[in-house]
This record gives C-alpha cells, structure tokens and sequence, in this order.
DNA sequence: TTCACCAATGCAAGCGCTTTTATTTTGTTG
DNA sequence: CAACAAAATAAAAGCGCTTGCATTGGTGAA
C-alpha cells in the first residue's frame, strides 16, 4: 500500500530540497534547467500531484472559483459557462458550478458554501441580491464578477448586457409591425433584474408610444415551458380577437415563449397568423420551434470569456477592470408577423 | 484589516483548547452541551468558518465530488446533477462539475484535474473509457459511481438503465407501426458506450426481424441541432418514398431527432405523414416539438438521487453497495405513426 | 473509602506545501 | 585573479486544522 508521493519524496530522489521541487512546480523559470529537468523526472517517476490542502494552506489560494447560476436546466447558461470555465482553465483555474434554483437565499446559502469551500473568486448572475452578501465578499476581499446583466452605472464589476435596451428594441419592433394589443409573459423579477429590467423596457417601449402595459396583460410566470403555456393560454382567454385577446405576445425568455406557441397550437390558434410571439435569449430551441422564434439573441460565449479575463485580472489585482457591455441583436424568425386588422 | 479569525481566536473567546472547538464543529455529540453553547457562540462572534486547506490537509478529506459531464448544453443532464448535488449537500458534500464535451481525453484530462483539486469522490458518464482510468482511480483508493448506462455484470458500482433494452424496444414499436425502411440517426458512439448501446438496441430490434441496418440508413451524428438535421437531409435523400426513402427515423437522442423534424419541415415534408421521428431521452424540447416527439422517458432525477446514495454509501466503506437499474417508459407522441401505405 | 472507569477536555504532533531568509555557486569585471 | 553581483539552491518556519494520547474530574461498584 503505497502511501501518497509527498514534495520530500519527490525531493530525495531529485536530490534537491522541497523548495526547489516547489518552484519547479509553481516558476519554473527561476530554476536552472538542469535541475529542473531531474525534478521533472522524479516527478514523473512517482507520478506525484501536489496534495492540494497542502497547497491551499501554505499558499492561502485555491485556484478555484465558484458561479452560482439559477438552474442548469436552461441552456442560456451552459454555453456562457463553458466559454468561462475554458478560459479559466488556460490559467489554471477550476470552475465549480452551484445553482439556487432562481431563489436569493438559496443563491446566498451556494456563497457561502463555496467560500467555505475555499473559492477564491466569483461568478455571480445579475445585480440583485442582499447588500450585506457584497458587504461579505468584500470584507473576505473575494474578487467577483456579475455577469449577464449590464446597467450604466453598475457599481460593481459586471460583464452583461442591457437587458432593458434590448426589450425595449423587441417591443418597439412589434409596435412597427403593427401591434398595439401587446401582452408580456415576464419572468418572476423578484430576485431576478434581468426579468425586471426586460419588462421595464417593454413598458418603455410602450410608454412612448402611449400604450400602457397593464396588469391582465403582464403574466409573471417562472421560466418553465408550462408556466408559459399557462400563461399564454390565460392571456389568449378572449374569445377574438375583437374581444381585447392580444395580437402579440412578448415573452420574458425563449422558454416560456415556446410554452406559449404550444399553448397557442393547442388553442387551435396559429402564430403569428393570429398572435405573435417572441422571446429572449435566442436559446438552440428557438430555431427548431415551429413558427421558428423571434427573439433576441446574446452572445453567450464571449460573455463567458470576457467574465473570465475580468475576473482574473481581479485576482491579480490589477486596474484596468472596467466593466464590459454587449450588444445584443434582434433576430427576426417566423413567429412574429404584421398584426392582421 | 482584520485577519481572517482562526480556531485559536474562537478557542480563546470561549476559554478552551481548539481541539474543543474542532469537536464542536465536527462531532458536537463528543462535547458536553455547555461548552457547546460556549464554543457556538464564539464562532458566531467570529462569524468563523474553517479553512478549507487547513481541514483538507489534516484530515485528509475535502467533502467534494466531482461530476464530469459530456456537456451542459443538452438539458438532459441537468436534472440530474440537480438532484445529485442537492442529495449530496445533506450530507455536507459540495459538488464540482466539470465537462469534457464528449471528447475522451478531454474527460481524462478533467478527471486529472479535478483529482489534483482534491475531489474525494466522482460521477462518471457511461463506462466507456481507458482502463488506465479506472485502475488509477482504484489506485488512489477514490470511490466513483457510473451514471447513465447500465448494462448485465458492470463491473463497476454503477446507476443507469439499459440503454440498448430500450432502444430495442422503440425500435420495435416503430416496426409494429408497419415500418420496414428504418433509418437511425446515432450519436458518435466513439468513447460514447450510451450511443453505442442504442445503435446494438436497434440493430437488435430489426435482426430479430430479418431486417437490417445498413450502411447508408445509420449516421452517426454529434449531437446537436444541425448535425441531425443534416443527418436527415441525406437519409430523405431519394425524392420519392419509392425510391426506398426510409419511412421512419430513429434517432439516438431528442435534440438529433429535433433537428431532423427541422429539416423535414424545411424539405417540404410531414411528419409523421411521410416520415415517422422517434426520440430519446424525453427533455422538455420533446413536447413544443409540432410534431411533438415519440420518446423514450428516462428519470433523471431519481438516478441522480440513487448515483448520491451510492456514492455515499462508496465512501463510508458500506458494503450493501449494489447497483441500480431503472426502467425507462416509451412515451407515444406525434412524431411516430403507422407507416403509410 | 477506594478504585476502576468513563466522559470531557487539553496537549501537541503532524498533515504537505509555500515562502522568506540565508547560503552556496556561478559569472562578470577591472 | 581578486572582488563582487547575481543566480540558484537549501534551510526552516509556519499556514489552520484534526486527532491520538494524556489528563482531569466525577460516578458507581466493591
């Protein structure tokens, strides 16, 4: 029963000390070849991996930063995080992955299990949580990073987009084609400023234009496929069109915006010949539905590697961490049409 | 600047040793119920936590599994890592997840990784992968469960179901329903022994019959959206049904089979009218399909929840460690009728 | 009353690594 | 070839925690 390789073994068989051994393992460069190579071999030869408790405490680094996201069920984070974790992993970081179910003091409870667990730095989705939570990172000096959500002023290091602009942008557009009976499924926003801030943006768009977003027409639903259809269906009760049944329907994300279609498939209705629908996010789904989706798309990917370059020159504690926006775009598929008379 | 407290600042503010305020946090029943309160209330003061290094290092133990994944991008792994992760959390266990997007070295390569960040634990998909693997985690004495696939005498403490029993199984229905032209369109089955196995279930299925699977009627596609549904455009290939066009489709999984209702669609045809698509898997995606998708219903949560409990009971050295099978559910939706004439 | 025993607690030795400081080796220059 | 600077390495002090063993004090049985 060969007992674990320590730095010593290792050390006795390069002839050297653990502290060579050490840096050869963490600056490699401050070694001569020579004796790096030896280290290298006898590294090799007991196929030694530092015990990493050992490393931790000594180091006082983990090498490992936490993201807390709302569920992993929907894709729109899968690829951000993919993105992340494969820029984090460049520089040798680890990434783990909790979720809270879209529920705060679950998010809360997920921070404070990971720092517990030693995470030194940060991935958190959007803005709005308990204040004494940001009070906490920073008094343990954690670095973190906000992502998927962007506002002008944000006071904390964030990487997103204007989820407010681009609503407003998708609502105008149905406007121009002609809608003025618009319903919104929005997300739950308590908790979640992304889904406020998307239906705030709706109510903008509107607002502008002297319509009013009142409450029979917004539907807070949770971002589950039959939540949308229930909500849709709730929307859709009117018998006609005549009757004040919208001829539009602009949903929080793609998820619910799919519930709605089949919803409005099982009504017997058809979209967007007689309501149309778009959504958010511009999730895989989106292409496959039929009417394909109007939606908006964001680009998941480079937030995922923007968020990881913010957030190790966090760590590093350099300067030049501003805060990064993207734009998002409109992709018009089918399910948004013209509205008939 | 406060430093971070320690055991010592808790041990003193209560008046006893720290090996006291250890036993607090780790075997509260060892300590009398006085000091207890005495120890509980100094770390509150302190608002301690425990050095993560500090406790791996001495006890040898970090309480973290890990989970390597193909991908977060296909809802159907989701679920049941939520249902892992919350079974382990009851236990104090925190859980890492990280993803090798279906790529063999790519999953040795995080297996390493995540071995190196002292994971005392792991969840692995299927059972295809290099001996070397398995002989080094057995070596390393670190308990490990194999999720997702199950088949007759796995050597290794696995929860799953039998991927090919089910395969065979649909792809039986699909020859009731007077197909005779099948075609599948399987996963890359490369590294991947789920795909594989659903391949032989069909491969089964049509045997059994005196049919066969032949070259140009089985594709192996990664599994995404657009390689389906190129994946379709060759199998419909030939104009007419005439022309040995097959009848149906089977599909190793329900975003291949996603894609391929796209293509159809967009090939000008109807399916299931010209063409029957069957799934597997049954994700949400299944039902806002129009037509919804014939599937195969695979309960995700609960083997999360039973891979929890077995690795569980891996680590305390239990010996009523056998394996789980579940039974999966044909779910019969639009996307598979009779064959036509 | 004594003693064996047990529960509660303290003592102190590490766990395996990093890092500061000290020492040795090597290289450079007049 | 001194004399010194720079580079490479060694020595050793912890990092914060767990845990085997020692100690203490109290309890019930002899």
């Amino acid at each position: 029963m060969r007992a674990r390789p320590t730095l010593e073994d290792v050390a006795g068989l390069a002839g050297v000390s653990t502290a060579t051994v050490s840096r050869v393992l963490n600056e490699p460069d401050r070694v001569s070849a020579e004796t790096r190579s030896r280290v290298e071999a006898a590294v090799a030869h007991f196929d030694y991996t530092p015990h990493f408790g050992g490393r931790a405490l000594a180091s006082n680094r983990t090498n490992t930063v936490g993201a807390v996201i709302p569920t992993m069920e929907n894709a729109i984070f899968a690829r951000g995080l993919q993105a992340l974790q494969e820029a984090l992993a460049e520089d040798g970081v680890t990434l783990v992955v909790a979720t809270s179910n879209y529920d705060p003091e679950r998010e809360a409870q997920q921070i404070r299990t990971l720092l517990g667990r030693g995470v030194d730095g940060f991935v958190l989705i959007g803005e709005a949580r308990d204040p004494a939570l940001y009070t906490m990172l920073e008094r343990r000096g954690v670095p973190f990073v906000l992502v998927w959500s962007w506002r002008p002023d944000c006071p904390w290091p964030c990487v997103g987009f204007d989820n407010r602009a681009a609503a407003r942008a998708m609502a105008e557009r149905v406007f121009e084609l002609g809608h003025r009976r618009i319903a919104m499924i929005a997300g739950v926003t308590r908790g979640n400023d992304r889904a406020a801030a998307r239906v705030d943006g709706v109510r903008d768009a509107l607002a502008a234009r002297g319509l009013h977003l009142d409450e029979s027409n917004l539907i807070e639903s949770p971002y589950r496929l039959e939540a949308g259809a229930d909500a849709a269906r709730q929307l859709l009760a009117a018998p006609t069109p005549w009757q004040n049944r919208p001829t539009a329907i602009v949903c929080g994300n793609d998820v619910l915006a799919a519930g709605a279609l089949t919803a409005i498939r099982d009504l017997g209705l058809k979209a967007p010949a007689d309501v149309s629908v778009t959504g958010f996010d511009d999730i895989d789904l989106a292409i496959v539905l039929d009417p394909s989706l109007t939606t908006v798309h964001v680009p998941h990917r480079r937030m995922g590697q923007a968020a990881a370059r913010l957030l190790l020159r966090l760590r590093a504690r350099e300067d030049d961490t501003t805060n990064v926006v993207f734009e998002t775009a409109l992709v018009e598929r089918g399910s948004l049409a013209a509205a008939g008379k």
